[in-house]
DNA sequence: TTGAAAGCGGTACCAT
DNA sequence: ATGGTACCGCTTTCAA
């Protein structure tokens, strides 16, 4: 690999004056800029990346976090995550825009203990710009990056300070309108398959769902909300128990694309038929919601605009030092063949 | 952040000896390793990854290549190449183990321009250890990676030489298991819905599917072989071209799952039925097979082993210095209940 | 505007 | 076994 200094020695100036031609900021006369370009082009010079990395103490590289102790990878194969597939699609992109790699760092070996401390660290060794971390991380991980000043942007889940921001879904509105379309069809008994409120997603969702019952004056039975984990296990499960409750509903609200069809394999394998019987809405709109039979009404998510926004928010960060406002980004009901008004009874 | 120097005196050592205290390879006394390694501790050292790669001339980095001028992860977000995200997965995991972290560069500026000079000087710049290419990299990009010296795992795709070997399911085989189960139930008019060959799974399988055919003395149509490009809309369109055709069928092998549920979608729309009318069978066998149904008979591809070997191989050219031969990892049918024995006319 | 020189935080070779 | 020291390639004062 060619230095600056071959480069220096093949335009006849010096190292230094390289260094500045590719630096940007400092002043160089258009003659030797020129000059120093010819030769870089015809050595095929690339700046070396650790010894900039070494001396500015920083690097071109987003670190991206994700969920649980696992390798953020680990939970990709995870039919329930598809979703973030998009995600990380748009964050590739915007992030190979600003000129920024996507590093996916080395789990430590032992995960459990000083997880937090030990997590930074490795970071600051690598000199990461920036990380994103997609879903809700651990306790230890989440707090020690607020508290490291290294700038952060949540996707997903909630944490903000001086250095660190989030941004998902309008969750809130997105809820709102899978019910409030339910409820114009007719229908009044509203069952929802639902992760925690601890998790941001589920808490927003939750308030969204109540504030759209609200406002048709419809009250929620609690018996017809059933916690899940967002796996499509989990919403098979829930549903059976649902069933098995023997209060009545005739519409099924759940937290993704995935446990939708969970939903409707549990409730078709009790003889009830989506739509005609029940209703039934997902959420996400996966690629994949197309291949589906039937076509499955649910609440899209702008993955495009989650990662570009990520990853302006990091930017912004990075460059002013403070992070911008949490940001919500708009998502749509788009509907398909799976709600229908409730059965005539 | 603490640096060697720090420790160094916090231990009462000299800071080449807390260098060789972390590097391993070296002998330092138990007793000054253990100095050595309090002191680190206290302080929360890390060693720091850009000066260690500027003298070194090498990184703990695996750079992730993927198809096409796109940047990676643009791809995981088509339906088809749902399959890859377990492979990310596995590759995650066991670079992880051997403490390598991922990298996945920024794409250059100007894709188009003399790409594969560009691209390898911009993994030099980066030092990274070695390279994983999923799928079939642009032509340029690949070629320069063979002639670069710099150790590469291409995955689904040739591509072999002093550095460079590649890893895939044992595709031939695959096809066959699938041709050779249709044939059992009585099948003799299969179609295919198939990529090209130019690409190393299509060409496999290609084979093992002919292979199948002449063990049991059947002809192959050509007729019956539809070409396609691993999207579920090029699925959907070969099965219409090839109902239109008015030639005798009565199963099709697709090349991916996903285009498998687009064959049965463009079957059921023209009124034909899965598996009375037609028998169809997948390729992957992804984790949401088990939310579809019919249920799909598959090939199942182990995407863990794929993505361990693809590692394994990778380690052993980056610590040998020369490629092992190419690996096939085993394929397995899963028979469910989108095969059955043709209509008996 | 440009050149000279001092590090950034390690590794590895040379003595001791 | 340990300490001293010469770089790795680049950025950034400080002078000229």
């Amino acid at each position: 690999m060619a230095t600056s200094e071959d480069v220096a020695r093949l335009a006849g100036v010096s190292q230094a004056t390289v260094s500045r031609t590719f630096s940007g900021s400092a002043r160089v006369s258009e003659a030797t800029r020129a000059k120093v370009e010819a030769a870089a082009l015809a050595l095929g010079y690339v700046p070396d990346a650790a010894a900039q990395s070494l001396v500015t103490s920083t690097s071109k590289t987003i670190a991206l976090n994700a969920f649980g102790n696992e390798a953020l990878l680990s939970l990709l194969s995870r039919p329930d995550l598809y979703f973030y597939i998009g995600v990380l699609r748009a964050l590739q992109t915007h992030a190979t825009l600003a000129g920024y790699d996507l590093l996916m760092p080395s789990t430590p070996d032992r995960p459990d203990q000083s997880d937090g401390a030990d997590y930074i660290r490795r970071l600051r060794s690598r000199k990461v710009a920036g990380v994103i971390s997609l879903g809700a991380p651990p306790d230890a991980r989440k707090q020690a990056l607020l508290e490291s000043g290294i700038p952060t942007v949540f996707i997903d889940a909630a944490g903000s300070g001086p250095t660190a921001t989030h941004v998902s879904s309008d969750n809130v509105d997105g809820a709102r309108q899978a019910v409030r379309h339910l409820l114009e069809l007719g229908h009044r008994r509203i069952a929802r398959i639902a992760v925690p409120e601890t998790v941001l997603p589920g808490h927003d969702r939750a308030a969204g769902a109540r504030a759209a019952l609200a406002e048709a004056g419809v009250m929620e039975d609690p018996r017809l909300v059933i916690r899940s984990d967002w796996t499509p296990e989990g919403a098979y499960d829930a549903t059976t128990i649902l069933l098995g409750l023997g209060v009545e509903f005739t519409a099924v609200v759940a937290e993704s694309d995935i446990e939708a069809f969970a939903v409707i394999h549990a409730l078709t394998d009790q003889g009830l038929r989506v739509p005609e019987d029940v209703s039934v809405i997902g959420f996400d709109d996966l690629d994949l919601c197309t291949l589906m039979r039937p076509g499955l009404t649910t609440v899209h998510q702008d993955v495009q605009q989650l990662g570009a926004r990520a990853v302006e928010a990091l930017l912004h960060t990075i460059e002013q030092g403070s992070a911008p406002d949490p940001i919500a980004v708009p998502a749509r009901l788009v509907v398909r063949d799976s709600t229908a008004p409730p059965p005539a009874s």
